[in-house]
RNA sequence: GGCCCCAUCGUCUAGUGGUUAGGACGCCAGGUUUUCAUCCUGGUAACAGGAGUUCGAUUCUCCUUGGGGCUACCA
């Protein structure tokens, strides 16, 4: 049993690195017979975006990384309720209150404007990397530097003031991580972060330690990027006196060009990949193997298979560029692995959009067979299929082929021998077309393209199209034969 | 700048002291008795550099270089 999270903040659309460690922590939690938990990160008021979350449930719900408990579609599930960060401001209040009472954190009471002074000085006078702490901390206005009355006062006369971790001179942070292993840090390079923000709210760090702790997650699936803060955490846990989880920090999703992914250079919200077409099950697929691999050569997995096989000590430890080149690829892989029948109920109704009439076309499933290796999206179906559902334009700049050596004034006597060779076909299907067709070619000395290529043109009215013979069969003999005769009387002409 | 993480073909990766450094995508060539696609076969292409440890380093250690992340009252 174990318990992980996924803990996105509505300030946008899920992009695919969300997704990505969605689905790792869902895959841990799945492997181990536990649960997955959604919570929402909501105490950032001056970024928060309208709808998001609604993006972010439901683009979860179409990968099918649905939580079991946490914010669902639903609404809240669980018995740890809220899930929002936003309605849990008492809880966090409890808990600096602990922290303040046992020294671990203080108030300071300075502005953005005096911080930002603070720092240019410090900048200027050789210090790098100003930091509240050890360089500031003592000139700053705070509960360190003023007295208990001082600061009694303040907060009487409404003073905003914000919530500071203390962080111990001359400690050393020592943390596990599942991927990475054994890290030190010293506390002379963490800063005393904040904690409680002078609206109320708490920061990521605060509530996150909070929040996972109510929440009994025993294993945190995060980005790398939170790695360097992860001291921070530990030192809160240290200070509540509470069980640490375990710590995974997984590799960041790279532009191609190197960077953290970002728009600008591709798409990066899952929207955009559900809207160009893209299956979940390929996404999914796709995602898995970016940072982790089964330790076999098999690629393709479905949700299932990889909560079978998943396991942290396959994560690689470097980040990896987000390139889609291979994502079209396994799109059709997944595409041809659908059976017949469910290739065809899938595309039937983008197909019956543009041609109604292949809603009900007893013979769908066959005509969607001709396509299911030539196509990558589903939205491509329409276009291959429509030579079913409309008469092929006649084209005789088509029908001649330069490269299958047919030239315009040969087409009207191979149009009349194909029909006169089909005419006598009396069991319609492919291995017979193909039959007396090659042997027609023979017969004639034509090579096997002059005839094929002129039937197939004729029949889909299309440059690339399914093969003439499998084209013809599903066709039927009788609409092969007046398209055939269609096409000869104009060729006349 | 400081702190932290990372480093195998263009990309995703296997490898855990001795391998012709393997696979996949992409690309190229050929084949699958018509096109396109599918599929098959073959090819192209990598251990960032330098020391050290060792009989022997892609693999272990250190340094350099390179890349990335963090450095907010954002997450």
């Amino acid at each position: 049993m174990s318990r992980t999270r996924f803990a996105p903040s509505p300030t946008g659309m899920l992009h695919v690195g969300g997704l990505r460690t969605a689905l790792f922590n869902y895959l841990y939690a799945k492997k181990n017979e536990g649960t997955f938990i959604l919570r929402i990160e909501d105490t950032d008021r001056e970024r928060y975006e309208e709808g998001t979350e609604e993006n972010i449930l439901k683009t979860l719900d179409w990968a099918k990384l649905n939580p079991d408990e946490g914010v669902t579609l639903e609404g809240e599930k669980g018995d740890k309720k809220p899930y929002h960060q936003s309605e849990r401001l008492d809880v966090y209040k409890k808990a600096i209150d602990k922290l303040l009472e046992s020294k671990n954190a203080y108030y300071a009471f300075d502005t953005t404007e005096e911080l930002n002074r603070m720092r240019e000085e410090e900048k200027k006078a050789g210090n790098p990397a100003p930091k509240y702490d050890i360089s500031m901390r003592m000139r700053m206005k705070n509960s360190l530097t003023l007295s208990e009355e001082e600061v009694k006062n303040k907060i009487d006369a409404g003073d905003e003031y914000v919530i500071r971790l203390k962080v111990p001179d001359n400690h050393t942070v020592k943390v596990f991580d599942e991927i990475r292993g054994a890290l030190e840090f010293k506390s002379s390079s963490i800063d005393d972060a904040v904690l409680l923000k002078s609206d109320g709210f708490p920061t990521y760090h605060l509530a996150n330690i909070v929040d996972d702790n109510a929440m009994d997650i025993d294993m945190v699936i995060r980005g790398e990027e939170w790695l360097p803060s992860l001291p921070k955490h530990v030192l809160l846990y240290e200070a509540f006196g509470w069980n640490m989880p375990k710590f995974a920090h997984v590799p960041l999703l790279l532009n191609p060009s190197g960077g953290k992914l970002s728009k600008r250079q591709g798409d990066v919200s899952v929207s955009d990949f559900i809207e160009r077409g893209y299956l979940p099950e390929v996404m999914i697929n796709f995602l898995a193997l970016l940072g982790w691999n089964p330790g076999t050569t098999d690629e393709i997995f479905s949700l299932d298979e990889l909560i079978e096989k998943f396991s942290l000590d396959r994560v690689q430890k470097g980040g990896a560029i987000f390139d889609t080149e291979k994502l079209d690829w396994l799109q059709g892989q997944w595409i041809r692995k659908f059976t017949p029948k469910e290739f065809a109920e899938r595309i039937q109704p983008i197909v019956a959009k543009e041609f109604p009439d292949a809603r009900k076309d007893s013979k769908f499933v066959e005509k969607a067979q001709l396509i299911q290796d030539r196509i990558t999206f589903f939205k491509e179906a329409s276009e291959m299929l429509s030579f079913f559902y409309l008469d092929p334009k006649v084209d005789l700049e088509l029908i001649a082929s330069k490269k299958q050596k047919v030239t315009k004034d040969m087409v009207a006597d191979i149009v009349s021998m194909l029909i006169e060779t089909l005419e006598k076909i009396s069991t319609w299907n492919e291995e017979t077309i193909k039959e007396s067709i090659i042997k027609l070619a023979k017969e004639k000395e034509l090579k096997n393209g002059q005839v094929l290529w002129p039937l197939r043109a004729i029949l889909t009215g299309l440059p690339y199209s399914p093969g003439a013979f499998e084209v013809a069969e599903v066709l039927g003999k009788d609409e092969t034969l007046k398209r055939l005769a269609k096409a000869l009387e104009l060729v006349k002409k």
